[in-house]
DNA sequence: GCCTCGGAAGTC
DNA sequence: CTGGGACTTCCGAGGC
């Protein structure tokens, strides 16, 4: 016997035959806190769906229906189990258990039984997840099993004659259903009530990272590169010679190390296809071969196994690996830093200002062919240094805890917060509860489904110019505390006239009604109210760990809070949508009429109180404060007596806001005192405006113009930010001037082109059958950013749809207006000539619209001079 | 040259 | 197979 906590990396299942009965075994793969690798056979689960009788409500199904058709069905595993009563869709139903052979055979199985008559439920669900909802077990667990193989890395005191022996182990895996000897360290078999819940705690990840360089000629690899990290230690490896021999290198590597997670830059998108294309094009069809060369699934290399033994890619985005978790550093990079372009190069730069070693650029990606021949020590060095990175971005971003946090708070392997969406999220949560709470767990995309979108929140109009002095206010977790309140839930959503109660919750303008939570507690309302508990906790704990001094376990706290925030939000945009199950259109609606009618209803009060709301959008509200109209709006010296009127300004507008927001704070809608501005500028569009925050910290706060925009260039953003420095101190006079000195730079090309680089992402499909880049999903690929990308193609550089293209405006005079790549980043080419007159206009008129609410308008911004009308004088 | 429209991207 | 809606800006095309 054996005990550890581990955690959970990924799971799967595989069917098997005992005595000539039907078994299907669990496989979880972990990693143990102490470091080792562990596979984890589970076995004494047997898979199966619910079935009902859709048309009656009543104690025994209409006699059209047999149970006995159901069992007959060659899928079905002996007998079926009556269950008792659900909930289904507001009705109470009776249902039977129905036992599967092979969790593979289940979507034929479903069709079968819906053609017999019977609705089915919990039919679409992953059977590892299974394992977990049934437990009741996150992916932190302690597990007590036998120890069925002890490898090299395994504890010494796991260590026996029976289960060093390859032989006996391999026999004694096989014998409960395991596919051999997995590449792991430990092989352990268990039950699944020797499955208990731990306390999250950072798994000691192994993680490996690898660059592959190719030839532009022929598409071969001509050399490779990979990085292991285990214990905080880094191994460095290169591969050369044949190309085949680099992919078994690479190929042993991976299963000598064993790590859980695959890194590297871009290699969801060329790295992975390319070791696919290539192995193909050396062995053609032949999987066992083929694994020889890619066989990096967590499984024996056997010839049963090569469907899981090579990496996949699932409906054209994420890759799968059995047991690992490839996680590129690049779609981390792009998701949390929202780069202005994306090469590494870039992004490393942005990261990482002051180390030169890391972003220098010593080869020429566009030649490497030639670079490979004249200089290999020099190409493989850069290849080194291209796997080393992606380790150290994702450690910097500390992408690989928030996934580990985020598969705690959501209770799902690893894996599944790192590579699957949302609803993945919620369903190991919303299932987990409607299975001890009676309810019946429907299919995705079963319920009513809406025809048109529904409304959202509400966004107040704002008027141009400057206001003093304003206090932000926000709701709380808006949405989610909405949900709660109201109880809104598939599982209290009134369906019929006749159950209406005089308690019900009742939206605003649908009136849509909600049973009241006093009678029963919706699901969701009760899984939302947990997770806000939760967080409360983690953050104290966060508060206490810091004044200890104890860092690690902070770190660990704010990982985990942050993850119930990210998980809370999700829960609207799942439910609003067309396709979860547990959804109905009224929920998504009713949750944003009450949304708007809160805001609103606190935007009237005050309004009529003579309160100025400035602005408002979905959950904060702007309001003007009470301060004398002397007080100044930008912060004087501390030796200027006006100092005195601004610190007054803002003591009174603190005072206001914390009375604004416990006044309008109620049960289920806590309005928070968030920000004090003492200026805020909008030149009249909505989402659009600057604030100067002056608590609860100093800063400029600026959102939607072009500053933030990667569509727009570092010169108007850089400008557009002085500008918005002068206006807010009140000068906007000199931010004029400033703007006009700006445009006439860029006139007389003062302006080096790197400032004027414009980056928009762009689509676009691999066309096997033509051997070429297609953009025929757009209309008009007239679009500057789709030649810019077609010419970076041209030019043998990566391209991935969905990337950011830079290009610079070379002449705009024609339609369609031409443009050059930005290849500066990547190739050491010199810039491309600009067009000075198109991008003086885009600055004119992007700086014009806020100069207007001076009455600076665009034109006069470009010619340089302002015309004086009759009302100057 | 000016205007309008629709497609697309981006941000909140 | 799949979180949502509101809103702004830019570009190309086409009409006059």
């Amino acid at each position: 016997m054996w005990e550890e906590e581990m955690c959970i990396i990924s799971g799967d299942n595989r069917s098997w035959q005992d005595d000539n009965s039907p078994k299907t075994v669990i496989e979880l793969w972990c990693r143990a806190k102490s470091g080792h690798s562990v596979l984890v056979l589970v076995n004494g689960l047997r898979p199966y769906l619910e079935i009902f009788d859709p048309n009656t409500q009543s104690d025994s199904p209409m006699p059209t229906l047999s149970l006995d058709k159901v069992e007959q069905l060659k899928e079905v595993d002996g007998s079926l189990e009556l269950v008792g009563e659900k909930l289904f869709e507001g009705e109470i139903k009776k249902f039977w258990r129905v036992f599967v052979c092979e969790t593979w055979s289940v979507p034929k199985l479903r069709e079968k039984i819906k053609k017999l008559g019977w609705g089915v439920t919990s039919a679409d669900i992953n059977f590892a997840q299974r394992l977990l909802l049934d437990c009741d077990i996150g992916p932190h667990v302690n597990i007590v099993g036998n120890v069925l193989w002890a490898g090299e890395r395994s504890p010494d005191e796991a260590k026996n004659q029976n289960n060093t022996n390859l032989k006996l182990a391999e026999e004694n895996i096989n014998k409960i259903g395991g596919a051999g000897l997995y590449p792991v360290d430990m092989i352990i078999s268990c039950t699944p009530d020797s499955l208990k819940r731990t306390s999250p705690f950072p798994t000691p990840f192994v993680i490996f990272s690898f660059d592959l360089e190719t030839s532009i000629k022929n598409n071969k690899i001509l050399c490779a590169a990979a990085v292991i990290q285990r214990n905080n230690h880094r191994t460095e490896h290169t591969f050369t010679g044949d190309e085949k021999s680099i992919m078994e290198g690479l190929t042993n590597l991976i299963r000598e190390e064993d790590p859980d997670i695959i890194t590297g830059y871009n290699i969801d998108n060329f790295d992975l296809p390319r070791m696919k294309e290539r192995s193909e094009a050396i062995y053609g069809k032949k999987k066992m071969k083929l694994s020889e060369l890619n066989g990096w699934g967590r499984v024996p290399l056997i010839e049963n196994e090569t469907k899981r033994l090579l990496p996949e890619r699932r409906q054209n985005r994420v890759w799968r690996i059995p047991g690992r978790i490839p996680l590129d550093a690049w779609w981390q990079a792009r998701q949390t830093l929202r780069p202005q372009r994306e090469s590494l190069r870039y992004v490393s730069q942005l990261l990482w200002p002051d180390d030169d070693e890391m972003h220098k650029l010593d080869i020429d990606s566009s030649q490497m062919d030639r670079e490979w021949e004249e200089r290999p020590e020099e190409v493989l060095e850069y290849c080194v240094r291209d796997t080393i990175i992606p380790i150290d971005i994702l450690n910097k971003l500390q992408s690989i805890g928030r996934k580990e946090a985020l598969a705690s708070v959501s209770m799902t392997t690893v894996d599944i917060a790192a590579t699957a969406t949302t609803s993945w999220w919620i369903d190991s949560l919303v299932i987990r509860l409607a299975d001890r709470s009676g309810i019946a767990i429907p299919m995705t995309k079963s319920g009513p489904r809406r025809s048109d979108q529904i409304a959202g929140g509400y966004v107040h109009e704002v008027e141009a110019g400057m206001r003093p002095w304003i206090a932000v206010l926000d709701f709380k977790s808006m949405y989610p505390s909405i949900m709660i309140s109201n109880n809104i839930c598939s599982t209290t959503l009134v369906r019929n006239k006749e159950n209406n109660s005089e308690s019900d919750n009742i939206s605003p303008t649908t009136k849509t009604r909600y049973i009241s939570s006093t009678v029963r507690k919706g699901l969701v309302p009760q899984l939302l109210e947990h997770l806000m508990t939760s967080r409360d906790k983690h953050k104290e704990a966060f508060k206490k760990a810091n004044e200890e001094g104890n860092e690690e376990q902070a770190f660990l706290q704010d990982q985990l809070q942050y993850a119930v925030k990210i998980l809370m939000n999700s829960f609207y945009g799942v439910f609003a949508s067309s396709f979860y199950r547990f959804t109905d259109p009224k929920l998504g609606a009713s949750i944003t009429e009450w949304a708007r009618y809160n805001i609103k209803e606190i935007i009237r009060q005050l309004d009529d109180e003579g309160k100025h709301v400035v602005y408002s959008d979905t959950d904060s509200i702007f309001v003007q404060a009470p301060v004398d109209n002397e007080a100044p709006t930008s912060k004087p010296n501390s030796n200027e007596t006006s100092i005195d009127l601004w610190n007054d300004a803002k003591t009174t507008t603190l005072d206001f806001g914390e009375k604004l927001a416990s006044r309008f704070s109620k049960e289920g809608a806590e309005l928070e005192f968030e920000t004090a501005l003492s200026a805020f500028f909008s030149h009249g569009a909505k989402k659009r405006y600057v604030g100067r925050v002056v608590w609860p910290r100093e800063e400029l706060l600026i959102r939607g113009y072009e500053v933030r925009r990667t569509d727009s260039f570092e010169l108007l953003r850089e400008t557009m930010t002085d500008m918005f420095e002068l206006i807010l101190d009140n000068q906007s006079w000199n931010s004029v001037e400033m703007t006009k000195t700006v445009i006439d730079d860029v006139k007389s090309k003062k302006i080096p082109a790197s400032k004027l680089v414009i980056s928009r992402s762009c689509k676009g499909r691999w066309d096997s059958k033509n051997k070429q880049w297609s953009f025929d999903m757009y209309s008009n690929e007239n679009l500057p950013y789709v030649r810019a990308a077609k010419e970076r193609i041209k030019l043998g550089l990566s391209f991935t749809p969905g990337m950011k293209v830079g290009y610079i405006v070379t002449d705009a005079s024609s339609s369609p207006m031409k443009v050059k790549s930005w290849l500066v980043d990547e190739l050491d080419s010199p810039p491309p000539d600009y067009d000075s007159e198109y991008y003086a206009k885009r600055l004119a008129k992007a700086l014009g619209r806020i100069t207007e609410a001076f009455n600076w308008s665009e034109k006069e911004l470009l010619s340089g001079s302002r015309q004086q009308s009759l009302f100057d004088f």
